[in-house]
DNA sequence: TCTGGGGTCCTAGGACCC
DNA sequence: TCTGGGGTCCTAGGACCC
């Protein structure tokens, strides 16, 4: 049997939705990212990038901002040196999240089984359902553009790992089919960082002995590449060069984690600016409160992290014997991690995270089952043989 | 012209238990 | 007293992705 995978993916996302909102800006190099302006300086109109100052990175360029070389993570400072007229719009995630439900229902009234891979992007599986692929893709497209007005760029393959590199061959507004026979020609030219897996460290390691392209890269030994790479990430460059891939949809998945994270405006030191720390961390706390509550979980794991001015990053975990969800019990894992935290440089990041997530309504079912027998270390104290031990040592 | 915020998965070492 | 392996949990860090 041979699957029918799409991977949709929307063209310069966020920018486009802005355009919807700003038709003027159509045409002009337009870049999101940064923080929210005042009120009043909003009101005054556009900002030009040359006119930004501090931190915060591109999250999206329109392709007229992507000829000067802007690109998504690139910091704005570097952004407006290179294109200092763009102009730069604050992200609005409540209106992009809002159009990302619209353009994910018109796709499921035509193929239901859908693999949520974020904001902007999709699988579909057009195994079962009826139609010519072109045909079927176009119809994909054309849904996307009637709900919501904008473009996106679909590849069909037999998988997930070649319908993710064909999405990207004719952007923006493409549709490509590929089928096995098309590898050598379509996808051995690219570079290696085409494929979804392959990064930035994996790039220049593998640039380091002369592959760049994935036919090169199919080129290799296994056991070499297995020799270089290990085990797993060795094998599965293989497999991935190959363009064999035989992930299923995930087509619903629990989440893993939450979190919040927020960089500072300056950074700020431990002692000198304890209090507005403390502010910070508590909001943070709040904030994750909430969020868990909206989404119905608890946390069995607390998680700090630290980003020092000089970019190191640091992380300290925290595993509770009874799961929680308030402010206030977030903030009691959390200083029990930050006591494991050295704290003599400034800092520019906070952000905490919760894990080992528990259904809410599981957990109550759970708790209101019988009592099990009391489970050792529940109160803290070590089980008596264990001192026994200790002592006959 | 330094580098956001939200995630997932993998690895590896130590503690602890059998 | 010493020597084992295997399994699980916890913690920390890193690569990668959107």
């Amino acid at each position: 049997m041979t699957h029918r995978i799409a991977h949709l993916d929307m063209d310069a996302y966020f920018a486009s939705v802005e355009l919807l909102r700003y038709p003027e800006l159509r045409g002009q190099p337009v870049v999101i990212g940064g923080r929210r302006r005042t009120a009043l300086a909003e009101a005054q109109g556009f900002q030009r990038l040359s006119t930004y100052a501090g931190r915060g990175v591109v999250t999206t360029a329109t392709y007229e901002a992507r000829a000067f070389g802007v690109r998504s993570g690139m910091g704005l400072m570097k952004a407006a040196a290179l294109a200092p007229e763009a102009i730069l719009l604050p992200g609005d995630y409540e209106t992009y999240s809002r159009v990302s439900r619209t353009f994910k229902a018109a796709v499921a009234a035509i193929a239901p089984r859908i693999e949520d891979r974020g904001i902007d992007e999709i699988y579909v599986d057009l195994t079962d359902v009826p139609g010519e692929t072109q045909a079927l893709a176009q119809r994909l497209k054309d849904a996307v553009r009637q709900a919501t007005g904008l473009s996106c760029s679909i590849g069909v393959t037999p998988n997930k790992l070649l319908s993710k590199l064909a999405s990207e061959l004719q952007k923006p507004d493409g549709l490509t089919i590929l089928t096995l026979e098309d590898i050598p020609a379509r996808i051995w030219p690219l570079p290696c960082s085409a494929i979804n897996g392959i990064g930035p460290k994996a790039t220049a390691r593998l640039a380091a002995i002369r592959i760049h392209t994935i036919g090169e890269l199919a080129q290799l030994d296994p056991a070499f590449l297995v020799e270089h790479f290990g085990k797993s990430y060795g094998a599965w460059l293989h497999e991935a060069a190959h363009g064999r891939d035989e992930r299923p949809l995930a087509t619903s998945r629990e989440p893993k984690s939450i979190s919040r994270e927020t960089t500072f405006e300056r950074d700020l030191h431990p002692k000198q600016d304890r209090e507005e720390l403390t502010r910070i961390l508590l909001h943070l706390c709040e904030r994750l409160a909430e969020d868990l509550a909206r989404k119905g979980y608890l946390a069995r794991n607390v998680g700090l992290k630290v980003r020092y001015a000089d970019f190191s990053t640091l992380t300290r975990d925290h595993a509770l014997e009874v799961p929680i969800a308030s402010a206030d019990a977030l903030r009691d894992a959390v200083r029990t991690c930050l006591k494991r935290v050295p704290l003599e440089q400034r800092l520019r990041l906070l952000g905490i995270r919760a894990g080992m997530l528990v259904r809410t309504t599981e957990y109550r079912l759970q708790s209101e089952a019988p009592p099990r027998v009391a489970e050792p270390g529940l109160f803290g104290d070590p089980p008596p043989y264990a001192v026994v031990r200790t002592s006959s040592a």
